[in-house]
DNA sequence: TAAGATTGATACTTCAATCTTT
DNA sequence: AAAGATTGAAGTATCAATCTTA
C-alpha cells in the first residue's frame, strides 16, 4: 500500500498531537469509568455486559457462538472464555445445536435477564454523566460522524 | 448528587444510542489496531510505549514512580508491574532517590531510547491510517473539543 | 499516621494449538 | 481440508494487603 509508505515518513501536526492526546485520555478514562461502575454496582465487566446485551436483543435470547462473536467483533476464543465465566455465574447457558453438531448455542438465562435489567439504569447513568451530559447536541452528531469515519478505516490490513 | 438521580431514570435517545454504538466500536477498534501494530512490529504493548514516551520527554529521561504514574493517570501498582517488565527487557532502570529513601526513580536506558525510536514511525503511521487520514481538518478540531469536554467530566466520583 | 512503592492473588485478553464434525 | 468451538499458556490489569521511610 502506498499510503503506508507515505505515512511512515510523516509527522503529526501540532493540532493532531494535541487531539490524539486529548482523545486517548478521554476514551481511556471513559472506558475505565464504565468498567468500574459496572463492576462496582453489578459485578459485570463491560465486555460481558455487551455479550449479554446482544443476547437480549436476539430472538429467544439465543445465538450461535460464531454468530455472536462476529456481531460483537470479538474472537471466538474470547467469547468461549467469557461464556465459561458467565455460565458459572448462571447468567448464560450453552445448548447443543441439533442442526449442526459442531455448533453451540448460547442462551441468556432468566437470572441473566434480571442481572442485565438491574445493571442497565446505572450503566446508562454512567454514559450520560460521563459522555452525553458533557456534549451539545451538535457535538453528539459530530462524534457520531467522526466515529463512523474512523470505523470504516479499520480492519483492512492484509 | 442530584444529576445522578435524574440520570438513573433517563433513557438514551435514538441519536445517543447510535452515537454510543459507533463511538464504542470505533474507539475499541482503534485501540486494538494500535496495540496489534505496536506488538507486531516492536513487541511493545501500547501502555508500555506510553510510559517510555513520557520518560523520553522528561529531563535526563528520569522520573519518580509516583510522578510518572500521576502524569500517565495510571495506578502505582500498574506502573510498578510495568516497570518490572520493562526493566527485564532492559529498556528502563530503577535508581534510588538520594533525597528520599522511600522514592524510586525510573530511567529510560539507551536501549529504551532506541526501541522507542524504532517503534515511533510505525506507531505514527498507524495513527494516521486509522484516525487522521479518515478525518477532515474540521473533524480533528471537533474531536479535540469533544475529548476535552469528555475528559473534564471524569474522575469526579466521591 | 501518611507517603512512596511493591507484592500477590485473581481475572481478563491474546495467541497458537487442538479437537470434532462437516 | 475447512468450519465451529474449546483449551492452555503467557501477558497485562486491578484490587487489597504489605512494607519501608518520612
Amino acid at each position: 500500500m502506498n499510503a503506508k509508505v507515505e505515512n511512515k515518513s510523516r509527522r503529526l501536526t501540532a493540532e493532531e498531537q494535541r487531539t490524539w492526546r486529548a482523545y486517548h485520555l478521554a476514551s481511556t478514562r471513559l472506558q475505565e469509568a464504565i468498567d468500574r461502575d459496572l463492576q462496582r454496582h453489578s459485578k459485570i465487566p463491560h465486555a460481558y455486559y455487551l455479550i449479554m446485551a446482544m443476547l437480549l436483543e436476539a430472538p429467544k435470547h439465543r445465538m450461535r457462538m460464531t454468530e455472536l462473536a462476529e456481531s460483537l467483533l470479538i474472537s471466538q476464543s474470547r467469547l468461549s472464555h467469557a461464556t465459561d465465566r458467565l455460565q458459572g455465574l448462571g447468567w448464560v447457558r450453552r445448548d447443543a445445536d441439533p442442526s449442526d453438531r459442531r455448533a453451540n448455542v448460547v442462551c441468556l438465562t432468566d437470572a441473566g435477564v434480571r442481572a442485565l435489567a438491574e445493571a442497565g439504569p446505572g450503566h446508562i447513568a454512567t454514559l450520560v454523566e460521563n459522555l452525553f451530559s458533557r456534549l451539545t447536541e451538535e457535538q453528539v452528531r459530530q462524534l457520531h460522524d467522526i466515529s463512523i469515519a474512523m470505523f470504516g478505516a479499520l480492519g483492512q490490513e492484509p
